[in-house]
RNA sequence: GGCGCCGUACCCAAGUGGUUAAGGGAGCAGUCUGCAAAACUGCGAUGCAGCGGUUCGACCCCGCUCGGCGCCUCCA
């Protein structure tokens, strides 16, 4: 039975879902005015994997993610670079496709864009007018919060707490100071559409709410995003969805923790946060054993904690994974037996079981690692005592299947090869920067990369052979010892070849 | 000022009102090996920030304190 964290009770909750064995939800995406972060990356494939489990338990999952493509900050990057917002939240989706492509995250099944729904956005703020939850003041439309009573319950906030904090200078035309734009009478030069209210674009909140009730319906089950959306956004899209409808929104609300550097925030006035583009860029890793890596790093630690990212924390991912695919590597290199075949079956039907019920605990991913790890354990002792080759293609497989779920163990080759070095210059951040000074230091795995070719190297192994076969150690030993320096690591096999890598 | 989160071994990180506090990384020792690597075996928190309280019993529940952080403006 799944249960889940849901930020409106403050408690784990049984998941009951409003259809049998199907699922609706809508996760909050990002808007397009420039290169996603790793934060983004955490958020995208926290709901990815929740996806990827919902199905994975037999559920037919909607999931519905925007884009918001029409903000102040689209309007403004458009302005900078002298070209129409279009063109800027093309090009930045594009690139979201393209990285979070990259890290294994898949398209949701709907991925609704504010500007194409501003039918039903305008109906929707008509609506809450008619209403009388909404009023209008010169070509704007702002949502009068006080008419909903139970404004605050997701964040858990009264209006009189919000007020005395407020940071921003008061708007007075608005009837209270947290009342929230609905619909902005728009300024010269700004994409806008026609209205009841003259022209003018739509508030930030409202086109969740139009979006999730079209594509979704009225009530759904689940709506997450990243736990900084939990105020004043989430808050203002029950307002208005619930004050619309008179219905309930969503009945889950969940909410990813942050990615952190040196336990701070990312943020760009810190200076101190790194693009998923920049990554990959520069990582002297391949992209698909980077995008791996990644994402073990973001799934090792429970979604709603805070996550460091470090250079040390990318290198354990590494090292965690190797085992996984040093393991997949030896299946099939040994001589056949089935001595231990009988003791499959136990361990497999073992970590399915623990497996799931990690997952069904709010998708604690990190204990379901630690289950793959067990079986992983489990399978080397098994392989030492020999397997046939059915029970290790049955291994092999169980292995796959799992990791499917958290997009893992995928990759039919955890290779290092050789790529050429970026000719990006190298960018200096702050990881690792604690106590000296943070503008200095250069992540590790933005170092350059090694030089030898796969066919160098193989080369190399060939002499080294020859050497072992001839019984010139000390020569076989010179080679091992000189592709140690290269970080290339040999490992010879009983049948007296090598394998190496990376 | 209000709301909330975090503090578990060298590092990362799960977890439970009461049998041995997962797992990974690193380390050390051993088996294996021409030497290695990998794998395997063993070692490693008498204690879960501190102090009180509830309880037969708390790391887990409650309160306070300390330390770190987030939100209340845009933010995954």
């Amino acid at each position: 039975m799944l249960s889940i964290y849901n930020t409106l009770t403050g408690k784990k909750e049984p998941f009951q879902s409003l259809q049998p064995m199907s699922v609706r939800m809508y996760v909050c995406g990002v808007t397009v005015y420039d290169y996603c972060h790793i934060g983004h990356a955490r958020s995208a494939l926290v709901f990815d994997v929740i996806r990827r489990y919902l199905e994975f338990s037999g559920y037919q999952v909607e999931f519905a993610k925007n884009f918001t493509d029409v903000d102040d900050k689209i309007i403004k990057r458009a302005h900078e670079r002298n070209v129409s917002c279009d063109t800027i939240t093309t090009e930045f989706i594009e690139a979201y496709y393209q990285d979070m492509g990259k890290l294994g995250i898949r398209r949701a099944t709907e991925e609704p864009k504010a500007t194409e729904h501003m039918v039903e956005i305008i109906d929707l703020v008509g609506t809450l007018i008619q209403k009388g939850l909404a009023y209008e003041v010169a070509g704007d439309v702002y949502f009068q919060v006080e008419k909903y009573q139970p404004y605050g319950r997701l964040s858990k906030r009264k209006l009189e707490d919000l007020q005395a904090g407020a940071r921003v200078e008061v708007d007075g035309r608005k009837r209270h100071p947290m009342d929230f734009a609905l619909w902005k009478s728009s300024k010269p030069g700004e994409p806008s559409w026609e209205s009841p209210w003259g022209p003018g674009r739509p508030g930030w909140h409202i086109e969740c709410s139009a979006m999730s009730m079209k594509h979704l319906g009225e009530t759904f089950d689940i709506h997450g995003g990243g736990m900084d959306l939990i105020f004043p956004h989430h808050e203002n899209e029950i307002a208005q969805s619930c004050g619309a409808t008179g219905k309930e929104f969503a009945r889950y609300w969940v909410h990813n923790g942050f990615v952190q550097i040196n336990q701070e925030k990312m943020s760009k006035s810190l200076g101190n946060f790194f693009t998923i583009r920049e990554i990959f860029e520069k990582s002297k890793w391949p992209e698909a054993e980077t995008g791996e890596m990644l994402r073990y790093f973001l799934l090792a630690t429970h979604y709603r904690g805070p996550l460091d990212f470090s250079d040390k924390s990318i290198e354990e991912a590494k090292n965690a994974l190797n085992g996984f695919y040093d393991l997949f590597k030896r299946l099939h290199e040994k001589e056949e037996s089935t001595t231990a075949d009988k003791g499959l079956t136990g361990v497999i039907e073992r970590c399915k079981v623990a497996f799931n019920e990690a997952m069904d605990d709010d998708f604690n991913t990190p204990m379901a690692i630690a289950e793959l790890q067990r079986l992983k354990s489990d399978v080397n002792k098994l392989l030492s005592q020999g397997l046939s080759t059915e029970a290790q293609d049955t291994a092999k497989k169980e292995f796959r299947r799992l990791g499917n779920v958290l997009g893992l163990l995928q990759l039919d080759k955890w290779q290092f090869g050789n790529i050429p070095a970026p000719d990006i210059p190298i960018r200096i951040g702050r990881l690792e920067g604690l106590g000296g000074d943070p503008g200095l230091v250069q992540p590790k795995f933005f170092q350059p990369r090694t030089a030898l070719s796969d066919e160098q190297i193989e080369q190399q192994i060939a002499e080294r052979l020859d050497a072992k076969k001839k019984k010139n150690f000390p020569k076989a030993d010179e080679i091992r010892k000189f592709l140690a320096s290269q970080g290339i690591v040999i490992e010879d096999k009983p049948d007296g070849t090598s394998r190496w890598k990376r």
